[in-house]
Formats: C-alpha cells, structure tokens, sequence
DNA sequence: CCCCAGATGTTAGTGACTAACACTTTGATA
DNA sequence: TATCAAAGTGTTAGTCACTAACATCTGGGG
C-alpha cells in the first residue's frame, strides 16, 4: 500500500468522521456539504472525489460482499432460510467498542433520515443480488433464483428489524442475538 | 367532495400522467420539474404543491392503508406469517388493464432509477408500520411488537420480489399468484 | 532528476426545492 | 345575492446538492 493509498483512505476517513459528528450534533438537513469539507480542511469538491454523494458520507461500509461469502461458509444441507439467517448472524460479530460506537451513531441517522433510511433499505437489495449471485452461480434456473431471492429479502427484512431494535437499546444489546430472534419469530424452529 | 376537491384530484392525476409519461420515453433524470409542469400546462410551483418531491410523482399511490386493514381481516387462529401473507396476497388483485399499465410503467421507473426503488423499498417500512399499529393495538408489550414487525418486513421483502417478477413478464404473470409462490418458497407450506 | 498520473482547488453552471408576495377562484355565510 | 375568508396558482429570488472544465501541486516510477 503506497503512501498515496494510505493519504486516501485517512483523508476518507476524516471526512467520514467530522461528517457524522456534525450530523448527529447540527442535524443532517441543517449541516452542508461545505460544512463537512471546512470541518475536514478541504474543498467540498474533495468531498465529492471521496463519496459520490452527501448520503454515502452515513451509508459507506464495507460489510456487502462478506455476508455473501459467509452464507457459503454455511453447510449446504441446511434450508435455505437457516443457511442466509446463520449467515447474517455470523456478519454481526462486532469490533471494538468504538467501532460499535461509530456503527451506533450512523445507524441512527440512518433510522432518523428519510433518505438515509431509504437508501440503507436499498442496500439490502444489493446484498440480496449478491446472495443470489452466490447461491446459484452453478445452477441458473430462473425458478430457482426467485424462490432464494425471495428468501434472501424476506431474512434480510428480518435482520434489519433486529437492527433497528440494538440501535433502540443502545448498542447495549447482543446484536447476533437479537437477529436470531428475529429470525425465530418468522420461520419459527 | 367538493368542486375543488375534485379539480385538485384531476390536476394531481394529470400531473402524474404527464410525469410518468416523459419520465418513460425521455429518462427520469433527463426530465426536470419544469418539463412536467410545462406538459400539464401549469407552473413548476404549482407540482410541488401536489407532490412533495420529484420521486413522489411516481411513487404516490393509495395502497397502504388497505394492506392494514386486509390483515386484520384474516382469521386470527392463522400463524402470523399466513395472515400477513394473506392479505398480501388479497391486495394484489388488480382492476381494469389500464390501471395495470400504469401500475407496470410505474414499477418499471421504480426498478430501474435508484433513488426510486430506495423510496419505495422505505415505503415497506411505512406499510410495516401500519401492520404493527393493527395487530398490536390491544397489546402493546415490546416483545410481541418485535416479533410482529420483524415478520411483517420478511413477508413484505419476499411479496417484493414478487412485485419485481411480475414486471419483468410485462404484467402477463398472476400478480397475487406469484406472490403466494414467493411466500412458499420462503415459508414452505 | 524528470515527468506523468492522481489528488486538490476554483469557477461556473444545472436543477431540485423553499420562502415570500401578489393575484385569482371558490364556497360558505350574512 | 353580496361578501369575505380560504385555498389554489404564478412569479421571483434564493439555498444547496451535484457536475464539468481547467489550473495547480505532489508523489512515485522511469
């Protein structure tokens, strides 16, 4: 990794965090993109050649393509709903207590924000696209590909109720935990 | 309803006509406001007073409430799962070809332009709102209310693939056929 | 040491959306 | 029927997210 690398990624971070401290203490809608930069010490255009748009500053991780590897870390003779849920279970092992905290604080916005919401919601999609993409990479059945994608979102819809239930508590509740109920509730077992 | 309620109903239907029209021939993005309002013959105001934002010009629809009220009509001895699933299914019954058409151009706009699909994606977050409202009104114990919601979001997650089946046939397929299909592969039974 | 590519800043522009004001139309009431 | 408040509409000016184009500087490979 150059020094390049590492100036962009720090710079991406910085931004990130000045962005999500100004946004839950200001507001979003009252905070601007300006706002953020001057905060950061940069231009807003820098803002931009980081994240394509203010939303992503909130929405930006990069848990997408490791819960899609998981659920073929899943033994094949589960069903299906056991094989994705265990999965998103297995994602929500969680980092250090200030990466909770970071976690916590733009999972709320994301909850508080119509648009982040929105967007975050549309995540799911993405992650579902990549379920499917890994479950039936083999097999290439439309029929198939719509009974697991509809799987895939009707276990995705369940975990981000769980998600939404830790951010309520605070972060103080075992998320694993609580998506495993969610879970229970649906498909019972 | 009055006179101006109804010339109130009529421009609000023209100025989603128009929209969903250029929206389809000439790109979402390529058409502004202004080219809306142009087309309906009033000024760029005046589709703001009818339609909060841009997107809401195509999302807008009179759903919700019926889905509530269509779960409370299930029997209650059903598992939960069936009863949300029921209703669902109750709601996709469509009237005349028209409707359908447009229903279709709408949900064609609403899979392809990004912001649009998150929208409506968060709007299953409304319609699950309004599921929990229903079932949960006599007992508001946290735990059940969980349960309920996170049920509610995996059934609407899965009647959403549906819904994204249906208009990739064009609208030819069952509608309340492949949701019932979508819901078996997830629940069985 | 040099030169190119990538990162940054500046400026000017588009378009969604809001606020404030003036004007017209509607519908209920005197 | 005359009147007046309320609601709908247009106009203007403004904010802000986001883009394109151009100039500048800095890091890294030759």
């Amino acid at each position: 990794m150059s020094l390049r690398d590492r100036q962009r990624a720090e710079t991406r971070l910085l931004l990130q965090e000045h962005a999500i401290r100004l946004f839950t203490d200001v507001g979003y809608d009252a905070t601007t993109v300006a706002d953020v930069a001057a905060a950061a010490g940069v231009s807003a255009m820098t803002v931009y050649r980081h994240f394509p748009t203010k939303e992503d500053l909130v929405l930006y991780d990069e848990y997408d393509p490791v819960t899609a590897s998981a659920v073929l870390g899943q033994p094949a003779s589960l069903p299906l709903s056991a094989r994705i849920g265990r999965a998103l279970e297995s994602t929500a092992a969680l980092g250090s207590s200030q990466e909770k905290a970071f976690l916590l604080a733009r999972l709320r916005l994301m909850i508080s924000v119509p648009a982040l919401r929105a967007r975050h919601l549309d995540s799911q999609y993405a992650t579902a696209d990549a379920i499917v993409a890994a479950l039936c990479r083999s097999s290439p059945s439309p029929d198939e590909e719509f009974q697991v994608r509809a799987t895939a979102m009707a276990c995705l819809g369940a975990a981000h109720v769980a998600l939404l239930r830790w951010a309520e508590t605070g972060g103080e509740a075992d998320l694993a935990g609580l998506i495993r109920q969610a879970l229970t509730s649906v498909f019972g077992d």
